[in-house]
DNA sequence: TGTACATCAGTGAACGCGCGTTCACTGATGTAC
DNA sequence: TGTACATCAGTGAACGCGCGTTCACTGATGTAC
């Protein structure tokens, strides 16, 4: 499909209004009135909302994946050994999420939101295709996690690290709702950096906790 | 609202098909046909699909916040000063959790389903609803919160509720799914009850966590 | 060169459908006299 | 006692509406001869 203008505005407004408001609670009246094209647009560049859905999911997919990577080539190369602190892996984490910009972060919570349906959907072919995409890099992440907390069991390795991975996929997929209710009940309002800030150390204490 | 047959199914049914496929996807039709109950009985018992769902949230935190009060008052006969660790308010959590509806731990997974699409979906109203619905036990708790947690300023305390909420909502939701995965990797299974002690010190120490 | 046709992005209006909701209605039960 | 009326859970069909989708169409551009 070549990327003509109309084709990048449907999926610019499209990814805003689907973080924004969920997917079936945004119309493609709404997408292409944001968009300024034609309702009859989505239909002709795509051929069906589901389409256009799965157009969206792989124009961030790609970024993110490179993120990832990236963050993994970079704790393979300042520590060749393998061995880095719990702090050290999640302060490189914070750094690379607080360095994607605008649209890429909310890409970013989108994934995360996905990451949540993924688990959530055990049936769902979204979560077989997205352990497929992400098979390697949970693999690489996984050793360098364990040589991090060299003190766990296996088993409690494993669950501390989903314990952690749900507080970061809501912390990050909720964001801008969690930011909204704190601006309501305390009339001032965190960065998302500092929620991040915030969010790193009551992961690695966590992990680090005693049993 | 007299709770006759008809709208206990109707709750049923409507508890379940939210919990699968998230509220706006899921249609009246669906959920009258699998209570099997006319169409119009929703909005004849209920009104609107709105209070549908906030009557599925009322049913559930009811016997939850009775428990929890319970709990309580019966902690503060013991330990009148009134200051409990945050040991002793997850543990008391954790029991008040596993011990809703007998045990019925799916109906825990579905409520925790539930709470995370609240946050998700453009359901901001939910939140409130539920916080003025049950505004003496939420303060309540939020001050037993404020007073096991001295040494955190409020956005601190904010923050690190909420870590620890999706951390648990993730794990609780997620409970069948993620023992599955474990028994997969490591051919052996936690029970529920060593996954919940699992989790509370994982929590203890986030929340106890140094800046 | 001009002419005829092909291709393709984009359009306007309409289509059928499923949605939440409404309303006149039924039938069972209770109550007053 | 019988009769008339009230109450209330539940019903069947229809309503208007917004939805995703469809289709004949336009107009610009490219191409063959």
């Amino acid at each position: 499909m070549a990327h003509s203008d109309t084709v990048t505005r449907i999926l610019d407004a499209a990814e805003e209004l689907f973080a924004e408001h969920g997917f079936s609670e945004t119309s493609l009246r709404s997408i292409t009135t944001q968009a300024g094209v034609n309702l009859a647009a989505v239909n002709y560049h795509f051929g069906s909302k589901k389409a256009l859905i799965q157009a969206v999911f792989s124009r961030y997919l790609s970024p993110f994946y490179k993120m990832i990577a990236g963050s993994l080539d970079h704790y393979e190369k300042i520590k060749p050994d393998g061995v880095l602190s719990i702090e050290e892996m999640l302060g490189y984490f914070v750094r690379a999420i607080a360095g994607v910009s605008g649209g890429d972060r909310r890409r970013l919570a989108i994934f995360m939101r996905l990451l949540g349906l993924a688990y959530n959907q055990g049936q769902g072919h979204l979560r077989k295709y997205l352990q497929n995409e992400y098979k390697t890099d949970y693999e690489r992440l996984m050793v360098l996690f364990t040589n991090a907390t060299p003190d766990l069991k296996p088993e409690e390795r494993f669950w501390r690290f989903h314990f952690m991975l749900g507080s970061a996929a809501f912390t990050l997929s909720n964001m801008e709702h969690l930011r909204a209710i704190q601006k309501d009940e305390f009339n001032e309002q965190c960065t998302e950096e500092d929620v991040l800030e915030l969010l790193q150390p009551f992961l690695a204490a966590g992990i680090r906790a005693a049993k």
